[in-house]
Formats: structure tokens, sequence, C-alpha cells
DNA sequence: TGTACATCAGTGAACGCGCGTTCACTGATGTAC
DNA sequence: TGTACATCAGTGAACGCGCGTTCACTGATGTAC
């Protein structure tokens, strides 16, 4: 079944970045073969090099996507609601649920990419879309913060920020201990309360 | 040059160890090779399993020992000083500092390996240890912190413990950018102002 | 203490495996008339 | 609209490489006398 219509193979593109979106975060930048990837899209190995040059450009386009689909996640969540309170409340607190914790491929990129992004060299190409998308959703965070100035405001959503992704990433890496459920309310309960 | 003696051999496995526990924090739990590793202490590959059943097996004993090392320094760093507030900024400042988050090799090993055990299967040794680790790092941070019940102080201790991570992983994984010397400073700023 | 032999720590070649990547091939799609 | 041919999306075998692991070998160490 090779030669498939011009439209069919635009499509098989998108569902092969789509399923790479949410593998690569599932099981990190490094967990997931090329291999895995074509065959999560119903398809061989072998046609993967007519779509993307290579294993590497296609995880800086899959990854640009989440930070894409996530942002506009959390500005989805903001316009549904009536006060800057609420908003606060609905990007927090489904950000620090067990299903973000147990659903790591439909959630945050950067909790989930932040610790290959340590071991990835300065100047990779992956880890500029990963600094991208990060300032752009602490941008987002900071319209929800409190605080006299711009600065503080700043300065208060990334602090914030820090600890959603360490409270989300500890409670990953400590899932199925007890310790997982109790690092999510202590952070929610800190964030939600003020 | 074979056949060292008995207690060459024991410093040998000791050197190997100590060189995992720096290498694995540095590159992460599968960005170092057998080879690596055994280049590192001065040997070559081969003589490994004269020491070691297997890879995982090191991996164990150093990421153990980087929590061992990683406790006592805290604990120290607590005793040298006069009161709790001191103590306080004695742990945390080294902590969310840029000589810790450019040297990961000898820096926290939660932070170190957090992005990693998010991947590992839920029942993996390596995780045990983890667990194990960060518990007894969080059971001396409730020392430090204030609150009126055992309960409000534990809940304190995840909720800077999560930061702490965070924002050392964060300022990582955004080193080189300008996003990175803020995050430190916006973490430190808000736990040593209290 | 000295000698003769057994032991065994470390060496480096080799094996098997998975992975990223390439390529000859196939047959349906796209196009020229 | 129909036909004949060129194009090219996807297939699956294959290559090269790195890695975890094994193993025959070496020669200094350890030991028995």
């Amino acid at each position: 079944m090779p030669r498939v219509s011009r439209k069919q193979a635009e499509l098989n593109r998108e569902i092969i970045v789509e399923a790479a979106t949410h593998l690569l975060r599932e099981r990190g930048l490094h967990g997931v073969s090329v291999i895995d990837v074509m065959a999560a899209a119903g398809l061989t190995h072998g046609g993967f090099y007519g779509h993307f040059e290579s294993r590497e450009a296609l995880a800086q386009e899959a990854s640009g996507r989440a930070f894409a689909q996530s942002l506009l996640r959390w500005q989805e969540r903001m316009a549904a609601q009536p006060d800057k309170t609420a908003a606060r409340r609905a990007v927090i607190e489904p950000y620090l649920s067990a299903a973000s914790r147990d659903n790591p491929g439909d959630s945050c990129p950067v909790a989930a990419f932040v610790g290959d992004m340590c071991h990835e060299p300065v100047e990779s190409p992956v880890r500029a879309t990963f600094i991208e998308g990060l300032e752009s959703l602490l941008e987002t965070l900071v319209t929800l913060v409190d605080g006299s100035d711009d600065e503080q405001k700043r300065q208060q959503a990334l602090m914030q920020y820090s600890l959603m992704v360490g409270a989300l990433t500890l409670a990953r890496a400590t899932r199925g201990d007890p310790l997982s459920d109790e690092i999510l309310q202590a952070a929610t309960s800190f964030l939600t309360t003020s």
C-alpha cells in the first residue's frame, strides 16, 4: 500500500508529529525511537525520512507543538473564568492534579522536558524551543499573579512556576508512594490560598 | 598490569563508584556508559563485571551514595550555624547558587535524577532509592521550617523542597539565558525572606 | 625466609542488540495527451 | 473522458555505530610448603 495520495501523505505527516508530541512528553526526549513514533502513527519506519530531515528535527517540531498546545489550553481555561482569582485556580489546579501527573503525554512540556534540557548542549535548537516556550507560559502566568509592580509580578510568576514544575515532576518521580499525593496537595494548597 | 593487590582492587571499586556518583548526576541516569565510568576511574571496561553485577547495580549504589553525601552536607552546613534561620539560609542559598546549577555532578541528587525517575518503572530499585533519599532530605528540611504543628511543617517543607528542585532544574535547563539567573534569584528571595 | 604453584584483577577482542539512517523496490497516484 | 506513462509515498532489508555484557588471556599477587 505504498504511494498514497498527497493529501493522505500530508495527513500522515500530521499524525506522526501528533504521535511524537505525546510520546516524547510521556517517555522523554530520548525515550522514543523513530520506529516507536512511526508505529504509533500506524506506519513503518522507512517512510520517516520522506517527512523529516532527522529524528532531531521531528523532536524539535513536536516539542514546539507541545508548547503551543499548552499555551492555548492555559488561555482557554483562563478565558472561561469570571475573574483573575478564578483564572489562577483554573490553571493551577488542573496543572497539579493526579490526572496531570498520570498523563504526562498530554500535560505541560516544561515539566516533561526540563530534565532532558539539563543535559542538552547550550546551543541545541530544541533547547531554544524549550526556553521560548517556557517564556511564553511564564508571561501568561505573570498576568495571573498579584504584585505592586511588573518586576514583583515577574518574580512571583517565576517562583510560582518553579514550584509548579518542581511539584509536578517530583509527584511523577514518586508516583505509587504516598509522598506523591502529599506533594501535589502541599503545592496546590500553597498556590491557591492567598 | 593486570592482577593488582586486593587492597588496590577494593580501592578501584571505590574509585569507580565515586566516579559514577558524579558522572550520573552530571549526565543523567542514562547518559553515562560503562566505558565512560571505567575510563573516568582510570580503568578499561572489561574489569567492570568483576566489581558489579550490572550497570544498573552500579547506578543504584552510586545514586544511593549521592543521597547519603547530600544529606551529610546539609547536616554539616546546619550544624555550623547559630540558629534555625541561619541554618535555613545555609542550606537554601548554596542549593540555589550559580555554582550548584553549574556543577550538577556535585549537587543535589533529587534535582539531578527527578527527570529520569519520571520514566523509571514504578517497581524499579533505583526509584525506591530515590524516594528513600528524597524522604530523608525532606525530614531534614522539616526541622528548618516554621509552622504551628507537625503537619503544617511537613506541608511547608514539601512545598519549599518542590520549589527548590523546580528552580534548580529550570535554571539548569535555561543555563546561558538571562532567565536562568532570574529563576534562581526569585526562588532564593522567596525562600530566605520570611 | 625462600621457592613453586595457584589464584584472580584487569585487559581488550568479540557478541548481540537496538537505534538512526539509507536505499532498492512497489504499485497507486498524478499528469500529459 | 480515457489511456499511457512518470512520479513518488510507503515498505522492509540492510548498514554502521554505540552500548551492555562475555570471555580467553596475562602476569602480578597470594599461599602452601
